[in-house]
DNA sequence: CCGCGATGAGACATCAACGTCTCACATGGG
DNA sequence: CCCATGTGAGACGTTGATGTCTCATCGCGG
């Protein structure tokens, strides 16, 4: 027997491949994918029920990979600037998926989001809170809209660098600097 | 004669309710549009070729008050930032359409962006590069970065506003904010 | 060598949106 | 009053994607 073990490693390959497809155009075929991920329309449809269950499962990729991203960045230890660093530098590879993810859900109205989301939301939130409550924030931006505008600035800055507007490797600078920063040049340096 | 006065209004009023439901729902039909607009198919049709054709112009609208915002925000008249509060309080009521054409334009692989929309950008970048030849930007984060991080902050503020999780009447302040003065508190204050 | 399971290729029906068409209506001007 | 124009309603064919199905093939273990 062979433990279905092949299918995940497929299954995997499948869902990066899609992500890295769907993330440049987002209405591509169900055979499109398929064939980018080197496999028929119909073993396609054997691991995904549909082009529903797929985005679903993109979902929880792309959730999985942020949690982790966040895991890994120690959104409790340090300064939470630093920490914000950490994060942005640690979610970077999925910054794409992310992208797609996070406009696929302009369009779900209100129906059901994933509840994985509002964890993801309300951690981030907690660390901008955290840089607030340590003074290292300012007050009158809000904690939720810092992690919204962390999201849009994730995405515009993946666009960016996908339609070649800015350099790969200035992705994390450009988004931690002007998410902290701001564009005004600061009176002590 | 009607001197076609009326097919003008009724043209412009359709376009602006296309605009306040392709925000919200950017996978309408054309029978919703139709619909939400308070006129049959039929007429919609006999108005715009098609689907492509109604988001052809519902771009050339959304470019044309971005400009107008634009031109109101007097982008070379005093110091930068204040230009950049002047302009994205007279682009907030464009925020939601913008944003639609916005990810809109994601899956336009590179076809045939409208030229409009590089006139903006360069518009917007030369506002940015002036803001740093002043003194008053920092130098690090490139006006081309500023203009896009520009475009994501709106949509992001305009969903945020959509799903409630910021108050419409802080759009303006958050945004600007953000993208001039950052997080961080500012050692100064 | 045989059989099992997974796959690829492709046919097929379904469905939703689109674009086009016709026809009836009603509205307003001559 | 009459007609021209714009409109609403709806039928119709077309297209593209989807989901389901069958069948031949291939690889691998027994």
């Amino acid at each position: 027997m062979g433990y279905r073990c092949l299918m995940a490693v497929d299954r995997d390959h499948v869902l990066r491949t899609a992500a890295a497809l769907l993330t440049r155009k987002s209405t591509a075929t169900m055979d499109e994918v398929a064939r980018a991920a080197g496999i028929s329309r119909a073993t396609l449809h054997r691991q995904f029920a549909g082009r529903d269950a797929l985005v679903r499962a993109l979902e929880e990729l792309g959730l999985a990979e942020c949690e982790a991203a966040l895991d890994a960045a120690r959104p409790d230890e340090g300064p939470a600037a630093d920490a914000v660093r950490r994060l942005v530098r640690a979610v970077e590879p999925a910054a794409a998926l992310l992208a797609f993810l996070y406009t696929e859900n302009q369009l779900f109205e209100g129906d059901q989001v994933n509840e994985g989301w509002n964890r993801l939301d309300a951690r981030l939130t907690a660390l901008f809170r955290r840089g607030q409550e340590s003074g290292a924030f300012r007050l009158d931006l809000p904690p939720v809209w810092l992690t919204e505008a962390l999201y849009g600035l994730l995405a515009s800055g993946a666009w960016a660098v996908a339609e070649g507007r800015v350099a790969r490797n200035d992705y994390t600078h450009l988004i931690v600097e002007l998410l902290l920063g701001g564009a005004l040049r600061r009176e002590g340096s």
